[in-house]
DNA sequence: GACAATATTCGGCATTATGGAATACAGTTT
DNA sequence: AAACTGTATTCCATAATGCCGAATATTGTC
């Protein structure tokens, strides 16, 4: 469980952040400083000072500690800082609207997709999902996007380090049959996710590029398979790279091809 | 700059991540050193730690410093914590609908009022507001209604610590206009912000309680004077005070006075 | 090729964090 | 009311650890 960081007492109070927030619940000081191997002592005087900050609270009835809200609060200033999350916000909207299915906008970040925000599909069948959530990037269909535009260094580098983990028998398990499929995502200009995460769900998935032409980002449209076929699923495809191409724009990406303007989707928004 | 809280290096940890914050940009590790009275050294093996767990990411072009996705994620856990965000998640789409004004929702946070979620009004005027996004209680009108449930001790603990700045001519700034305030709020059961704390910009808030009876926390409605007035103001009135009674009754608040039944504003909504 | 930014490494000194044991506090059981 | 179990908190001697200043590396710019 040691990681030898540079400052012992910062490490071990960031492995406090760390075991509470896999928690998910209040953990006692006993139990946190079992679980780092830690005299109680010493936790508690680690605890005391993230309280000190913010960082973590302490409930008034069990004594116990939590997460505290002051991670929200500077998690919401990361959160805008990210330009592409705010210049799409419209077009994540937009894109429910017109095709009434499960909108998500991802980064990819230390090997797989963090999702940043997400619009929900009024229907009855959902996707389950969190802003915030972590997925592999192989078995989705924004990560397939995101690893298409890497180098290959960086690919194999994923695909070394994460594994290639099946979760439905159309997972994607082969080196191979993935970089096939890196290349036609290249060509076509999509990806589409066919319930190669979790049975019955289909996702089509564009990049979005910045100024620089990179892709730093992905959206997607998720729905059931049931809808997710024939005139819906064209209808799908079209509306989600038109709109990962007018997000590139509004980040200031100009396409080497001066082809279709992409300029005259902006009338009659504002 | 030296508070001293019990491990020191900890605190430096955090005092950088505070600076980060406040700073919203990327940081040198000089400047961050000068800010908080440090040797570059010093910095460095702290900043190096919060980089190890993600806290902090290093700009692989100018080498300078920035608050890291960890703390996103990290917030999104927390956020996901609080049961009320997720309850009044739909109500608030709802509310939007029926009005078409900004919806937000709030806590109190160490004696301010924290915005927890939003929807944006689409009309062209539009309150400029940020989740994570921390104002005064004492001139919002969501500030005024989690207040007026406070015991006296806390309010007061508000206003000596915090003081009641003037923001318009409108801003209450006496004990005892805000003590009647107060009253006249727990009277009808919401509360306004008439310009309170910006020119034109009107709100109506209504407390939220848990199963205990306790509020904790607030929804409002904030549009233009131009707008909040007349019937209009009078059915945003009707629509906040009834979604914040269907939000407790969603957080398992039975109200005492077995009124009007609260459980068939759920027909038709699933 | 020099300069001005940036970050990073090194090693000796003493400040600082550490952990075990003792204490406190609150609730529950007997 | 006393014992027990769960929680946190304080104390203090020890030495391990973090600290600083100086030296070095790296990168970009003029």
């Amino acid at each position: 469980m040691e990681s030898e960081s540079k400052i012992q007492s910062v490490a071990r109070a960031l492995f406090i952040l760390d075991t509470l927030a896999e928690a998910r619940v209040e953990l006692a000081l006993n139990e946190i400083a079992t679980r780092l191997s830690l005299a109680k002592s010493t936790v508690h005087g680690l605890i005391s000072t993230l309280k000190d900050f913010g960082y973590i609270e302490q409930s008034t009835f069990t004594g116990k500690y939590k997460l505290g809200i002051r991670l929200f609060e500077v998690g919401q200033i990361v959160a805008h800082g990210w330009e592409v999350r705010a210049i799409a916000a419209p077009y994540i909207n937009k894109l429910l609207e017109e095709l009434g299915e499960t909108v998500h906008l991802v980064v990819l970040d230390r090997l797989e997709v963090l999702y940043i925000d997400k619009r929900e599909s009024v229907q009855s069948l959902r996707i389950v999902s969190q802003v915030g959530m972590r997925l592999p990037a192989h078995c989705t269909g924004v990560g397939k996007v995101l690893m298409a535009y890497l180098s290959p260094e960086q690919r194999t580098e994923i695909i070394s380090r994460k594994g290639l983990a099946q979760f439905t028998r159309n997972t994607l398990t082969e080196v191979k049959a993935l970089e096939d499929e890196f290349a036609r995502i290249r060509a076509q200009g999509f990806a589409i996710d066919n319930e190669e995460i979790m049975e019955s769900l289909r996702c089509v998935a564009a990049p979005i590029r910045d100024q620089s032409g990179e892709v730093v980002s992905a959206i997607s449209v998720s729905g059931p398979v049931f809808r997710m076929k024939d005139e819906h699923l064209e209808k799908a495809i079209q509306c989600v790279t038109k709109t990962a191409e007018e997000i590139s724009s509004g980040l200031g990406y100009r396409s080497k091809e001066r082809s279709r303007s992409t300029s005259d989707s902006f009338s009659g928004r504002f």
